[in-house]
DNA sequence: CGGGGTTCCTGGCCGC
DNA sequence: TGCGGCCAGGAACCCC
């Protein structure tokens, strides 16, 4: 399940892979998440960046056209993952690719099809509404604790649900959030935070992602890199997926349930409500 | 317009 | 071995 340290991972390889090419030639599987895939065809790629979860390779024409710069944007969803192969790929799974001017294919699998592969003129992200609302980078300077307080505070849903509607902060999943919320001693069920919680919880995130990147993000089933590597953060979790055995930090059992339609792990002891 | 519910998807696992 | 039931869950989408 990508999240801001694993989209950022496969944005550092597919880089170099695929900027200045020259899409040729396009195909996607029918579903509407996907159909608008080989619209990128007849363009080039002038680099790859990331908002959030979000991959945004930029596309310029390469003859005049009407339409002007585009992007192609990327979600992987809970299954998706991005390869550069030799040739067209041959999987069930894939969802869409993109021939290169090298003959290369720039492929995009898929399993779940959580995600999502869009193109769109360039920077117009009505139609991916949580991209266009998305919240600030995590390690943005403009996110000072007293940003994200105000930003945790103009509404009363729980702090958890606020954390995954990246509305206050962007890249946030289910993973990282419950790692951090268990790092602050916060109950992820909190509806209000003051200002020194909210920004003790901000130092947390930020530890926490930065230390997911620096082991290459978290791989639980089906996140991969380009390479087809795996990340190595899994073995460093502390809170997420470890209900019912003893919290590294009391000894007291973590304890999870639902909060919002996700499962949620917390420790009862450190996280008091 | 915030908030709540629904939907999209299939592999892996469990019990029988 | 086969199979029904359940779980994983980000974000679009619809409705109030």
């Amino acid at each position: 399940m990508p999240e801001l340290p694993e989209v950022e991972t496969v944005r550092r390889q597919i880089q170099p892979l695929v900027s200045g090419m020259a899409i040729l030639d396009g195909w996607s599987h029918p579903s509407a998440k996907f159909a608008s895939a080989p619209d990128a065809v007849g363009h080039r790629i002038s680099g790859v960046s990331r908002r959030g979860k979000y991959l945004l390779f930029g596309l310029e024409p390469l003859a005049p056209s009407p339409g002007g710069r585009r992007e192609l944007v990327v979600h992987l969803g809970m299954t998706g993952a991005l390869f550069v192969d030799p040739g067209p790929p041959d999987d069930d799974y894939s969802r869409a690719w993109w021939m290169l001017e090298d003959g290369r294919h720039l492929w995009f699998r898929d399993v779940r099809r959580f995600g999502r592969t869009v193109v769109v003129p360039w920077g117009d992200h009505r139609s991916l509404p949580t991209l266009r609302d998305l919240g600030p980078e995590p390690f943005d300077p403009a996110l000072t604790g007293a940003t994200f307080h105000r930003a945790l505070a103009t509404s009363s849903r729980r702090v958890k649900t606020k954390l995954l509607s990246q509305r206050p902060i962007a890249g946030i999943g289910n993973i990282y959030a419950d790692e951090a919320l268990w790092r602050s001693g916060i109950h992820p069920g909190a509806r209000r935070l003051g200002p020194e919680r909210s920004e003790r919880l901000l130092v947390h995130l930020r530890a926490v992602l930065g230390e997911a990147l620096d082991h290459g993000g978290t791989t639980l089933r089906d996140y991969r890199t380009p390479d087809g590597g795996s990340g190595r953060n899994q073995h460093r979790l502390d809170c997420y997926g470890r209900s019912g055995q003893p919290c590294r930090s009391c000894g007291d059992l973590l304890t999870s349930r639902s909060i919002d339609q996700r499962t949620t792990t917390w420790c009862p002891t450190c996280q008091a409500r």
